[in-house]
DNA sequence: AGCTGATGTCAGCATGAACTGATGCTATCA
DNA sequence: TGATAGCATCAGTTCATGCTGACATCAGCT
């Protein structure tokens, strides 16, 4: 959750989503540094969110998405609880 | 999105989801100090994730079932392209 | 009106995270 | 085998943000 919290890291994501990329097309794409580009994306590796495949002297990056998908559907969960007590009129009491 | 990245801002956010809640409430629950908790309530309300309700003294908040399930379906559909690449094997050819 | 308690706002401090430059490793090519 | 390119890691600096204490504000009660 805090991961996706970084705007380049949420890019990097929206980019992977559509199209398995390596390094250096991200840091075409982004602007950013590569070095900058390689320490988010070890955060991203680190939290489960994104998939390697080296090839050659090249890394391909992917998207995992059962890791998007969890997210999804914690979020949806979390809509139907909230709607649910907003209809209920669920509140505790004054002190 | 940045938004939720704080921990103390999530924990509010799933306290929230359960139950309409004032200020006293999310001191008890979190252990945070007040002030602290009203600045993140504040950042929370300025992204339009909460809702406000003034009743006598005490100021109560609910989640806005809206905002969250926006979340969910932007996740959803973002997982739904990843999958779809994935399966498709869509990636950009090596520089 | 005056008092009390709940809440919001502001300025300063401290912690953590992001960015950068330098360096090293690995794979490919001449 | 030397040169080059892609990529990762490390240490240092800068910047953002959360936390805190002090003050202001508002509603309700006496």
């Amino acid at each position: 959750m805090r991961v996706l919290g970084d705007p380049v890291r949420w890019q990097i994501v929206t980019l992977l989503a559509r199209e398995t990329l390596c390094t250096t097309h991200l840091v075409a794409e982004t602007g950013a540094r590569q070095t900058n580009l390689s320490n988010h994306l070890k955060v991203l590796r680190d939290a489960g969110v994104v998939d390697t495949e080296p090839c050659g002297r090249f890394t391909y990056y992917s998207l995992r998405p059962e890791a998007i998908e969890a997210l999804a559907g914690s979020f949806a969960e979390l809509a139907a609880t909230a709607r649910a007590t907003g209809a209920a009129g669920r509140k505790r009491s004054c002190p």
